[in-house]
DNA sequence: GTTGTTTCCTTTGATGTGCAAAGTATCGTC
DNA sequence: GACGATACTTTGCACATCAAAGGAAACAAC
């Protein structure tokens, strides 16, 4: 097998670890992946607004409503009028949401952000290189840089 | 910002790309990505079970019967019973299908291979290895390997 | 060759994600 | 105050996916 057989599998391997993610999240916490990112950016302040999370997201605003909508039935997050601007709805996070945000497994970014501070100076900077190297590859160059895996966000001190 | 945050962003670019390929592919050859991954599997050989779609797309079966019922349904494939095993259904691939599958745009691992190609020998086992690498640290490792990426998978000739 | 088990596939019914288009309410501005 | 932009919801749709149940054929064992 040569190199560009095993450089596909090891990108298949990290696609395919993202949606093993999801799988498992929906399994144990009981909440699908798509939610739970969701459930993570309303965490970050405690509320916010349904365009952030349209903006965030990369998806439209009438997506955006039927997941809230999902997450208010299941008690994870409140709807609340705005009272700065009566247009917006504020989205609040619930004790029960605040729960399963916390106890969810292991979230994927945070497994490689702890192996990739344990790695050598050098390596690091050569990872980092070659994943730049192959998004270029892919131009994959429309997207607005935010340091988010599949499945939510790096904030909330997950690194550092 | 440090190394792990763009190393994120680009894994996060990686993965978009190939989200972004399953729109343009929607768009332009009018069929979805997953739609034309079963079109290549039919035609690595011009036909195949569904068992085989099944097992190579890690779907379920009654999946893949969704699948080929729209591919049918558009005169992609056709369904034949098999002669050898009468409980196997022959997926047969047409000329309207094999036409779309020429057609269609250029997928993401061809655009991947040429750019790929195009390194040196030396640069080639860098990236090897830092994907290797990151697939690791993501425990993506329960795959059964086979070299695909998202959509369609490394076969027909698309590299060398 | 009948019986039991396994395999392959389909049907049915459900969930989750996602969008476009149309509608409602509110804000800002001229 | 009228008009256009903005924020959100509603409606209606398409796609991907599965679990469970069932039919049909193959296989194995007696």
């Amino acid at each position: 097998m040569d190199r560009v057989d095993s450089s596909l599998i090891a990108l298949r391997r990290i696609i395919r670890a993202t949606e093993l993610y999801a799988r498992d999240l929906k399994q144990i916490a009981g909440i699908t992946a798509v939610q739970f990112r969701v459930l993570q950016i309303v965490g970050e302040k405690g509320h916010t607004t349904a365009k952030e999370i349209s903006t965030r997201m990369h998806v439209s605003q009438a997506t955006v409503t039927s997941l809230v909508d999902k997450l208010v039935r299941e008690g994870m997050v409140t709807r609340e009028k705005s009272q700065t601007d009566r247009r917006q709805t504020d989205i609040l996070m619930t004790e029960k949401g605040q729960a399963t945000l916390d106890e969810a497994p292991d979230p994927l970014q945070q497994r490689f952000v702890r192996k990739f501070a344990a790695m050598e100076d050098w390596e690091q900077s050569m990872l980092l290189a070659g994943l730049e190297r192959v998004a270029l590859m892919l131009d994959a160059d429309d997207l607005d840089a935010a340091p988010v895996l599949d499945t939510g966000e790096l904030k909330n001190g997950a690194h550092h």
